[in-house]
DNA sequence: ACATATATAGACCATTCGGTCGTTAAATCC
DNA sequence: GGATTTAACGACCGAATGGTCTATATATGT
């Protein structure tokens, strides 16, 4: 049987001079920071360095940019995850190193920046039936990976008596980004991290 | 001695048609449900049924009516508080009515609105000082108040062993405030009765 | 009744919004 | 090399933005 044709043919014209995630990845630091509604065109065509005519032939719309950084944030939420999460490592250390990065995330200019999916979840979802899909399957995600560790923690016998996986990965998510919420006017990391160790107690033996 | 003058002066001129404060809680209310960049001039002027003369000549400008509405909204949540966490009241009893408000305030069309508040510091915090000032300081009172709560709970001994009350309280901050994200996308409320029953569980005896 | 003061309504304004289009440049295929 | 295809750029577009201003109505104080 002869070889399948590569999913993507050869391109015909004139080829992109710029690179497509570079350009995703730029403007997910403007929607970063800014939100979506408060982020205009010029602000993306600066930050990608794209005319306009380039930014909606590469793209589509403000909207669909929108989504492809959307979707990168995810993404490299989610593979953060799996390295904390591994499931060769301990999965107390996981839940140290989870906790960890949040901490950093939330602290001094990272916290007051905030975090792109609560900022997306508090302005869009509801009304953008395509943001609600990706968030909703992220916190579903996350809540599975938290889970999941805590269940080989209880299987190790390192869980606290009386806790349950599901309900304590549900209460951490919701603290995790109640954090980030927090962190947006109060970003401080002693406070955060003695915050995250007090709660970690409750659930660890 | 004489009577004081009143503190306001008989108004002069014509006098208002409207109910000021109606006004603020109708423009609170599209805030509420859109988010401040979203919410366009004509959306205030069709709640509140006015004029955009009127509107500007009774609040200035649509920022100022943002803040308003902000502080409405801040007034309401803790006069709530305060009936909850009543000092004439069983603290214990007291957490779980609060709990059970955030229950309430997170399930179904509720859970899907989302708070004004978090939305207002994901969307506004760190790029508007009037915004900030509201913010962290309705944070601080919040976390005051269950510290407080849990402080009487403790004296009465109805705290489990180990929990420290100032840092439980920010716990229970950050995670009544990440319901409020979750429950953008997922306000389902038997999961989440679940969930703060089992957080409870973990600070009382 | 009259002078004064304010409210109301909506026409009006400059600016900015997201998005399109026509022109020119640069690559590939035959 | 000529035909074809796509990229790049920025002028351009209608609509919507937040905000002002003028004309008129309606109250008060004397």
């Amino acid at each position: 049987m002869r070889r399948q044709a590569p999913l993507e043919p050869l391109p015909r014209g004139r080829p992109r001079t710029f690179d497509t995630e570079a350009a995703v990845e730029r403007a997910m630091n403007v929607f970063w920071t800014r939100g979506y509604h408060a982020t205009a065109l010029p602000d993306l065509l600066r930050a990608t360095k794209l005319s306009r005519g380039s930014l909606y032939a590469a793209f589509g719309d403000k909207h669909a940019l929108f989504l492809r950084a959307l979707d990168r944030y995810i993404a490299d939420a989610l593979a953060r995850m799996d390295v904390e999460f591994a499931s060769d490592r301990d999965p107390v250390d996981g839940l140290r190193a989870y906790f960890a990065g949040y901490v950093e995330r939330n602290s001094g200019a990272n916290g007051r920046r905030g975090c792109l999916l609560v900022a997306t979840a508090m302005e869009l979802a509801g009304r953008d039936a395509e943001v609600d899909r990706r968030i909703a399957s992220f916190f579903k995600a996350m809540e599975a990976r938290v889970a999941d560790a805590l269940s080989r923690a209880k299987a190790a016998d390192k869980l606290a008596a009386g806790v349950e996986p599901s309900s304590a990965a549900r209460i951490i998510v919701c603290f995790v980004e109640g954090m980030r919420v927090v962190g947006k006017t109060a970003p401080a990391r002693i406070i955060s991290q003695a915050t995250v160790d007090a709660l970690l107690d409750r659930f660890i033996r």
